[in-house]
DNA sequence: CAATAAACCTCAAAAAACATCATCTTATTT
DNA sequence: AAATAAGATGATGTTTTTTGAGGTTTATTG
C-alpha cells in the first residue's frame, strides 16, 4: 500500500479546478486559456496565477499566455471611394480577427483625402496613445513636422504605399514607384506595337509621392524608349471614380490618337466605364489595385494589366516595421496581373 | 518487495509506472510513446517528463520524442545545371542557417533528372527516416506507387513545382501552371503586335506535369486568341543549356518567321545565347526562373519577361504543408518580371 | 512455451473548445 | 442623475478533441 510512488499520483487538475481557485466561471477560464477577447487584464492574471499554482500549464504554455499585451497599432488611410483602400481596410479587419488576441490590435481610421492638415492632426491625435502608426504619407511640411513630433513621443511610425521622402527614422513599406512607373511605361509601349500616338497619365494627386514617382518613371521610359508616343499631360482625378470618368471622356474626345492610359492612382472604375461606353477597347489601359472592379475590367478586356501590391503583405510588413527596429525597407514586390493570371 | 520503492532498483520501469506517475492511463502513454495523434501537448509533456524521471527512455528515444520540434525534412531536387534549381538549393541552405536550431532541418538531395526510377528510389530511401519529403514530382506510376508507400509509413509528402496529379494526401505547392501557360501565350501574342508567324515551345520534359500543363495552357490560348500565330511543335531540352542552345539554333534556321519562344522549363541561358549570337533580339522570349542569367538576358533585351515562383515562398509553404495537416493548397503567385521591375 | 510487456485498435466518456445569449459593471453622454 | 453604450462575466448548449477502458495481436523474455 505504501505510496507506490514517491509522488502520490496526482489527479490532473482540470479547467474547473482552475476556475474554482480563481473564483471565476469556466467560461472565463476558457477565454483566458484560449486567448479569446473580453477578459479584463486583472481577471486574466488571477486565472493565470491559479493555473500556475495548480500546475495546470506547461512551461511553454505559461510563457505563451503570460506575457505581453499586444501592440496598439493605428492605420491611417485616406477616406474616399478608392476600392483598393477599402479592400485594404477589409483585409485589416480580417487580419485582426484572424490573429485574435495573438497579434497586435490594429485600428483603422479614414482621414480626409489629400489633406495634409487632416493627416497631421490625425497623427498628433494618436501620438503616445498608440504604439505605432502606419499612414499614407502626404508630402507636405505640415505632415513632416507632425511626424517628427510624434516620433519624438516614442510612437513609432511607418509610411505605407506613399512615403514622406527622406525622413530618417520613418521607414517605408511600399513599391519602388519609379520602377513601377517605368514598368507601366514599358508595357504600354510594348503592347502598343509601335503605333504612334498619345498616352495619357491620370493620377490621384501629385501630393502623394508614390504618384509623382510613378509619373516620373513613366515619363522617363517613354522618352527613352518610345519616341513615337507622346505623353499627354497628367490629370489629377483624386482617386475618384466620377472624376476619373469625366477626365477620360474629355480625353477621348480631345485626343483622337490616344493609344494608352496609365492610371497612377486608384479608382480605375471611372476610366473603364468611360472606355466601355465609348467602345474604346483599343486603348491600352493599365491601373493599380487588384479589386473587384479592376478584375472585371481586365476580364472583359477593357483593362490590359493591373499593378498591385498585395494588401496582406503590405500590412504584415508594416506591422513588422513597427514591431522591430530592424526595419528592413526592401520595397514590396510589384504584382502584375493580366486576364490570365488573376488569382 | 520493499526494495521496489526504497531503492530505485534497476528493474526496468514499465509503461504502467509512467502512466501512474503522469497521472494518465496506459492508453495515453502508449499514444505518446508511439507518436499517435490525439494527445494534447500539455499531456504529452507530462508523460514525457514522467518517463524521463523514471529513466524509461534512452537518450535517443527521448530526443526522438521529446521536443521533436526540429523536423527532419528532405528536399529532393532534380540534378543538373538548371540555374533555378541551384538557386533553390542555395535558398534552402540560407534558410537552414537562418532559422538555426529553431526551424526544421532541411536536407537537400539531387536526384538524376527526369528519371522516375531514381526519384522513386530516393523517396523510398528517405521513408521513415525523414519526417517529411518535398519533391519535384515526375508523373509516372513508379513514382506514384513509391509515394503512396512512403505516405503509409507516416512520412509526410508534398510535391513542389510539379505535382503528381490527383493523389489525395499529397498536397502540392506550386503555380497554377495552366494559367501560367496561358499568361505566357497572352503576353507573346500581345507583344507580337499582330505579326503573323510561328511561336515555339521549349520544355524540359513532358514527364513533369508542370511542363505539360504550361504547354496545354499556352496552346489553348494561342488557338483561342491568336490565330495569326502557329505553334511550332514542342522540343524537349531537358533543362539543359547546351541542348537548349542547339535546339534554338536549329529553330532559328528552320523557322524563318519565328516570332516568339516560350521556354516552359529551365535553363533559358542556352536559348538567349543562341538568340544573342544570331542577333535575333526581335524574337520575343519568355522563360522561367529569376536567376542571374535570366536577369542579364532581360536587361540586355534578349528576353522579354521572366516568370518566377519565389523560392523562399515556395520553401516556406512546403515546410508549412509538412508541418500542419491543414495544408492549404492555394497555388503560389506568379511573379512576372520585365526589364524595369527586376528586384 | 508461458508469461508479460508493448503495440495497436475501437468505442464511449470526459474534457476542452467554441458559440451565443443574458446579466451585470463600468464608463460616457446627456 | 438617468440614459446609454461598451465591456466583462456567467450560464448554457453544441461540437470537437482528448482520454480512459477495454480487447486483440505481436513481440520479448525468462
Amino acid at each position: 500500500m505504501v505510496s507506490a510512488d514517491q509522488h502520490p499520483t496526482r489527479e490532473r487538475p482540470q479547467q474547473a479546478d482552475v476556475a474554482a481557485r480563481a473564483g471565476v466561471s469556466l467560461a472565463t477560464v476558457d477565454r483566458v486559456l484560449n486567448r479569446r477577447k473580453g477578459v479584463k487584464e486583472r481577471t486574466r492574471q488571477r486565472v493565470l496565477e491559479a493555473a500556475r499554482e495548480l500546475g495546470f500549464l506547461s512551461e511553454t504554455e505559461e510563457a505563451r499566455l503570460g506575457n505581453a499585451r499586444p501592440l496598439n497599432i493605428v492605420v491611417l488611410l485616406p477616406a474616399g471611394s478608392n476600392p483598393y483602400l477599402r479592400l485594404l481596410g477589409e483585409r485589416l479587419r480580417a487580419r485582426l480577427e484572424d490573429t485574435g488576441a495573438e497579434g497586435p490590435v490594429l485600428r483603422c481610421f479614414f482621414i480626409e483625402s489629400f489633406s495634409a492638415q487632416a493627416l497631421a492632426e490625425a497623427l498628433r491625435r494618436n501620438a503616445g496613445w498608440a504604439d505605432g502608426i502606419a499612414f499614407f504619407a502626404i508630402e507636405h511640411p505640415v505632415v513632416r513636422e507632425a511626424a517628427a513630433e510624434v516620433a519624438a513621443t516614442g510612437t513609432r511610425l511607418v509610411s505605407i504605399v506613399s512615403d514622406l521622402g527622406s525622413v530618417p527614422g520613418i521607414p517605408h513599406v511600399g513599391l519602388d514607384n519609379r520602377a513601377v512607373g517605368r514598368t507601366a511605361g514599358l508595357l504600354i509601349g510594348r503592347l502598343s506595337g509601335g503605333r504612334a500616338g498619345a498616352v495619357a497619365l491620370v493620377a490621384g494627386s501629385r501630393h502623394y509621392r508614390a504618384h509623382s514617382e510613378r509619373e516620373a518613371g513613366f515619363l522617363s521610359i517613354q522618352e527613352e524608349l518610345f519616341p513615337q508616343l507622346r505623353v499627354h499631360g497628367m490629370r489629377e482625378g483624386h482617386d475618384d471614380a466620377a472624376e476619373n470618368y469625366r477626365h477620360t471622356l474629355a480625353l477621348l474626345e480631345q485626343v483622337p490618337d490616344l493609344v494608352g492610359i496609365y492610371n497612377v492612382g486608384g479608382s480605375s472604375g471611372g476610366i473603364t466605364r468611360a472606355l466601355r461606353e465609348q467602345g474604346r477597347q483599343d486603348v491600352i489601359f493599365i491601373g493599380h489595385g487588384l479589386t473587384q472592379d479592376t478584375r472585371r475590367a481586365v476580364l472583359e478586356g477593357m483593362m490590359d494589366a493591373i499593378f498591385d501590391q498585395d494588401p496582406d503583405t503590405l500590412l504584415e510588413r508594416a506591422v513588422a516595421c513597427l514591431n522591430e527596429s530592424t526595419a528592413t525597407a526592401r520595397p514590396l514586390k510589384l504584382d502584375i496581373y493580366f486576364s490570365e493570371n488573376l488569382p
